[in-house]
DNA sequence: AAAATTAGTAGACATATTCCACTAATTTTT
DNA sequence: AAAAATTAGTGGAATATGTCTACTAATTTT
C-alpha cells in the first residue's frame, strides 16, 4: 500500500468535510439542529424505533438523545408509546406535523444538493455519483 | 440532471460523513478540540498567518478564533509577533511545542485512514484515491 | 483632521454535548 | 422465587461550542 494513498485520502476528507459543511451551514436557517433532523429521519425511516436503537445507529449519546426526544414530543413532532416488549422502553413515531418538518427538512436538503448538480453536464453527474457509489462499496467493507 | 443523482449524492454525503464522524471521534482522544486541530493545521501549512486570513479559510467566527489562538499562546504551541505592515494584526507561528502536537495529531490521523487502507487490496486503493480524485475536480469547479 | 473601517479582544449569552448518578423494568443468577 | 446484575431512559451538573455585541487600537478614507 502506498504511503502517497494515505496523504491522497486525506486530502479528499478535508475536501468533502468542507463542503459537507458549507451544505450543513445553509441548511441550519431552519428551526432544527443537524442532529434533531438526523434523529428525526431515523424515526421516519423507521416507526416505532426506540432510542436505545438509534444511538447505535446515530452514534449519539443516550442521554443527549433523550433530551431531544423529549423536546420532539413538547414540539409535538414525536409520539411516544410504551413498547408491548419492553416497558422501559417507547416506541417513537412521527405525528403529522412532524412528518411534516421532516418533508421540509428533506426538500431543502435536496435543494442544495441539486443546485450544486445542474451547474454539472450531464456526463459528469453521471461520472461523479459514480465515483460516489464506488467509494462506498470500496470503504463500505473496511472496519473503521 | 437527473433525480436520481441528487438522492445518490445525498446518499454519500450520510456515509461520508458518519465515516468522518467515526474517525473524529477517534481522533479526539488528544487534547485538541476539532476546530483547534484545523486552526494548528492552518497556521502550520503557512506559518506567519493571520487570524483574519484564518476565519474565511476555516468558515470560522473570528471571536472564537481568537479564543482559540489566546489558549494556544498560553499554552505555548503558537507564537504571535505583530504584523510589520498592519499593527492591529498578528503573524501566527507554532513554536517547537506546537510543530510537535501538530505532528501527534498529524500521525493519529494518517494512522487512522492507513488502517482502513491496508485492508484494501492494491487495485482497490488505487481506484479509491481515483474516485476521490474525480469528485474533488468534479465537485471543485462549482459554486456551494 | 475627522470620520469610517478593520483586526483582534472581552464578556455575556445561548446552545450543544458529555458525564454521572438515578429510577424503573427486565434478565440472570442462586 | 428472591436477590443480584443489567438495561432503557431521564435529570442535573459540568463543559464545550459557538454567537452576538460592544470595545480598543490601528489604519484607511474622506
Amino acid at each position: 500500500m502506498k504511503e502517497s494513498y494515505v496523504s491522497e485520502m486525506r486530502a479528499f476528507n478535508r475536501f468533502y468535510t468542507a463542503l459537507v459543511g458549507v451544505l450543513n451551514r445553509k441548511f441550519l436557517n431552519g428551526r432544527l439542529s443537524l442532529p434533531e433532523t438526523r434523529v428525526l429521519h431515523a424515526i421516519h425511516v423507521q416507526e416505532g424505533i426506540t432510542a436505545g436503537e438509534i444511538v447505535p445507529l446515530l452514534h449519539i449519546d443516550k442521554s443527549y438523545l433523550s433530551k431531544i426526544i423529549i423536546r420532539f414530543e413538547k414540539e409535538k413532532l414525536v409520539t411516544k408509546k410504551v413498547s408491548a416488549s419492553d416497558a422501559r422502553s417507547y416506541q417513537l413515531r412521527l405525528t403529522a406535523a412532524g412528518r411534516k418538518e421532516f418533508e421540509v427538512c428533506d426538500r431543502m436538503s435536496s435543494d442544495f444538493v441539486r443546485q450544486m448538480l445542474v451547474q454539472l453536464r450531464e456526463e459528469e453527474c453521471e461520472e461523479l455519483v459514480g465515483c460516489m457509489r464506488r467509494v462506498t462499496e470500496i470503504l463500505g467493507r473496511v472496519r473503521v
